[in-house]
DNA sequence: TAAATTTCTTAATCATGATTAATTTTTTTC
DNA sequence: GAAAAAAATTAATCATGATTAAGAAATTTA
């Protein structure tokens, strides 16, 4: 198994050599190259991916037509439809890759014998969507408290190399803006 | 212990009349009035909580001093600071009840013991996670789509009762409006 | 039930940031 | 490296909803 994840499952459980064999064995490499999707609106998501490598982006179209991105994953992060997968239902979202992305694949059906065979894959779990909450219940903070320019400040520094890594119009979706008030923003500040 | 809660935790895991015991020997019985605190700014917070009657609000005091609502909690949620609970730092949160409210307390150290006792405990509280953050991912999904008015009418259709619960200002700061918005918003209709 | 407090409403003004449309710059593809 | 496509910029106008301030209504408390 990749080190990346064997070192990102050790930060929240203790987990055996042999446990970590099981783990990995129910897990497969899956290459995307950039503008490639890993689900389409309609699909059902049956599995939960780990980002070894690259990036992704999780968006829905609205009522007008446009992408509104929900969130981004980069390495060490999970990703999945919650909604469609826990609920057994078809999605509304796209997941599509923003460059050449290499995840690992854990599907739905090996998850629930993954944590029949090792318990605390189930603590492990539980843990990461503690954190993701806390994030997500932040970003909540920030939407209401901060302003538009306030955001995108925040953004940029907060996670400066990504802000490079990804085009100035998927941030304003991701933050609810329009690409215009970006580059407002941008040009106040020279 | 209380039927509600074995009828929701049945709902997510398989459990034995044993382990239901030992879950209820780990949980304390709580009243608080309209308007006391379960925790404030500045505590740590170290306990889950579960709502068997009443409301409950969560919110922060924002740079301007007002008062931000982050969620209601009513029968039947858990409750609690996950920032603070998991990351053991002082919380910036408020959590007050709105009406008088019963709940039962899950302190994080019997929760820890719970978990290596009735090992499906992992499971519930991973489940509960899981849809706890498929709605909070919806919220922010109709942050970015629908409009004020929009957001306003959505809350009152989808939980009527709640909105003859709570007052009408408390729930502007939720959704992240001034009061005198929905003031406008309600005139409009009639 | 009267007084006090809290909540809600109305209306005028103002700020933020969307929209539209045209242009420029950058990146990708052949 | 030229053509095409994608991304970013600029500026004018417009809409949404905040802010301010005052007053009315409802609820709570004594």
């Amino acid at each position: 198994m990749d080190v990346n994840l064997i070192a990102y499952i050790k930060r929240y459980i203790v987990i055996s050599e042999t446990e970590i064999d099981t783990f990995q064995s129910y897990l497969k490499l899956k290459k995307i190259r950039k503008k490639e999707f890993l689900l389409k609106e309609g699909q059902l998501c049956k599995s939960r991916y780990f980002i070894l490598k690259g990036c992704i982006r999780l968006f829905y179209i609205d009522s007008k037509g446009n992408e509104q991105i929900i969130h981004f994953g980069i390495e060490n992060w999970w990703i999945t439809d919650y909604e469609s997968l826990i609920n057994n239902i078809p999605s509304i979202l796209y997941i599509q890759a923003i460059e050449d992305t290499e995840l690992l694949e854990l599907p739905e059906e090996s998850f629930d014998n993954l944590c029949n065979e090792v318990p605390q894959t189930e603590r492990l779990f539980r843990k990461i969507m503690e954190k993701t909450y806390i994030a997500i219940q932040k970003r909540i903070e920030y939407i209401y408290s901060l302003k538009g320019e306030e955001q995108f400040d925040l953004f940029v520094s907060t996670s400066p190399d990504f802000a490079q890594r990804v085009p100035q119009y998927m941030i304003a979706s991701y933050l609810g803006m329009s690409p215009e008030f970006i580059s407002k923003v941008k040009a106040k500040k020279k």
